[in-house]
DNA sequence: CATGAATGAGTATTCATTCAT
DNA sequence: AATGAATGAATACTCATTCAT
């Protein structure tokens, strides 16, 4: 692997486990086993570190989202189906909640740079909704769904527990 | 105002509108305009102010909340007001989410002491939910209505809109 | 008893636990049960307490070590009680070296009013060899076991073990 | 001279000069002229330093204490121009008593990484003398001649003065 | 392209002491 | 005589970033 993509790895885990702000430099180059300055090389901020990692795990997470639902045929099917993929999601025993929405809570919220960033990601999902939703004409509900999608992944960290994801996919089932 | 009323309250307005882990003690002693070990008088550590801010903040929110709903009559009214009660929290210039789970974002997840005040204050409106429920024998609804309430909160944040609300207000009169 | 006393109990008690600088004022007036300015009023400064500390356990000291010696006959037997009573002072769990020297090893060497509290009760115990040695004619010998003494003292301390008190008095017994 | 170099002599002379607590970080890095972060880059922490400290000049004065008797050739010549070495050490101005003795008056006794390193080169002092009165088959004399090396400079610090250092000599004469 | 030493401004916390009540 | 809140200066330590090699 190359340095690049050790630093950008490294990062992102650490980012997710501890926080942005608890994550220090120091740490992220000696876990990802680089010199200081080829950090600062390939990103020339820590700012610009997180920039990339939301990016990347965004990605990546719309990508193994939309290649799941893919299996399921009917939209209520694929609807369903994005909330077992939260609930697998949820499962891991690293699960600390939303790597968008706790960025969201520790920038400031003059940072405009990452905020929409975040605010892009979130649209997508909400668009993914949508696009599922077409086929039966009921593109009205996207945001309902996507507010009970937010709330599953945020809720179930706050109560450590995975009830939240199923009493989201209990409301979902009515409205679909 | 005495110095500890002083020095609480410009610790909540600051970790609220900046967060926690970015509100040095230096910021908060100059704002309250105290001296560094009047505040380590009244809180022994930054987590103890920490502690208390949520606490008292935690209590206020759900004595207004409470007295909101107070001048309704039927359970589906009640509810409904909860989300305009929101709706009112959100339209403030200065807001900036849930203060909960905005601190949930931050604490490390070894530091129970926190969490577990945090769930605390979420089983709160969890409990506030049944019991406004339990006239129509619905209770079993509760926590629904508590994940879009959540998901209000978070996704207004994000979006810096009110329509998160409405969405959720919309869902909520589905299911009610 | 009174409060005056239970201070300066209190601060002996952890000056020689845990060293002079290492004991704050905080933990004093907490131990001793007594409020701040009741301290300051009966010790103008924490050096005051000091000075007190010192003088006090100076006196004590030599009071006890004058009543055991006073048990025996003959110089030499005097002068080995010396040890013997130094042996038993060792011997206490709670030992932690002469509370005389390791003030000296952490006041500032301009400090001479403490600094000459400590030399004024070394030469006390240079004067009760010389006393004790006046019958045989062998003052000229204070000196030598004076430095014996304090060598026991403080080197049974670094070594945590009574091997040095054993030497000092295998020495003194050849001596004398 | 480099960075580490110059922090390190900076402190030695600081913590000898003032003793080890009531030098702070501040002054070694205003005297060595150096950031604080450069001195933390070098010396993870304050008790590092002290601990390099300590072990860096426990080498030197054994090594000049080697060579010093090396010039001697009897053992009772060796012996005697130990004492002659610490003459010499106690007659400089910026003479305050032996660092470890110092040291260990003021780390709590909890501290064994300290404590064990004072206790390592004490015993390289006792093994010193052991090793001087081989050849006369007297090496049963070495801790007693090494108490009297301890007396010698703890009390000439007390004192002020270079007499305990003659009387000492006096007795290592009577005893070798 | 990679290195790691150096930096200045920051962090939370503790100190002995004073002062109005 | 006793109280305890308030203080300013100090403590050890960490931060993201720069720069000469």
């Amino acid at each position: 692997m190359d340095t690049r993509e050790r630093i950008l790895d490294t990062a992102a885990r650490l980012f997710y486990a501890q926080g942005y702000n608890s994550t220090g430099i120091n740490q992220v180059i000696k876990e990802a086993n680089v010199a200081k300055a080829s950090l600062y090389q390939h990103f020339p901020s820590k700012e610009d570190l997180l920039i990339e990692y939301l990016t990347v795990t965004g990605n990546e997470t719309e990508k193994s989202l939309r290649a799941h639902i893919a299996k399921y045929k009917t939209p209520k099917e694929k609807v369903l189906a994005t909330f077992d993929f939260l609930a697998k999601f949820i499962k891991q025993t690293e699960f600390n909640g939303c790597n968008f929405l706790n960025v969201a809570a520790e920038v400031p919220h003059e940072n405009e740079k990452v905020r929409s960033l975040i605010r892009k990601q979130k649209n997508g999902i909400r668009a993914l909704f949508a696009e599922m939703l077409k086929p039966i004409h009921k593109e009205s509900l996207s945001d309902e769904l996507y507010l009970l999608f937010d709330a599953a992944l945020i809720t179930s960290r706050v109560h450590r527990d995975l009830w939240p994801i199923r009493t989201a996919r209990k409301t979902v089932e009515k409205l679909v």
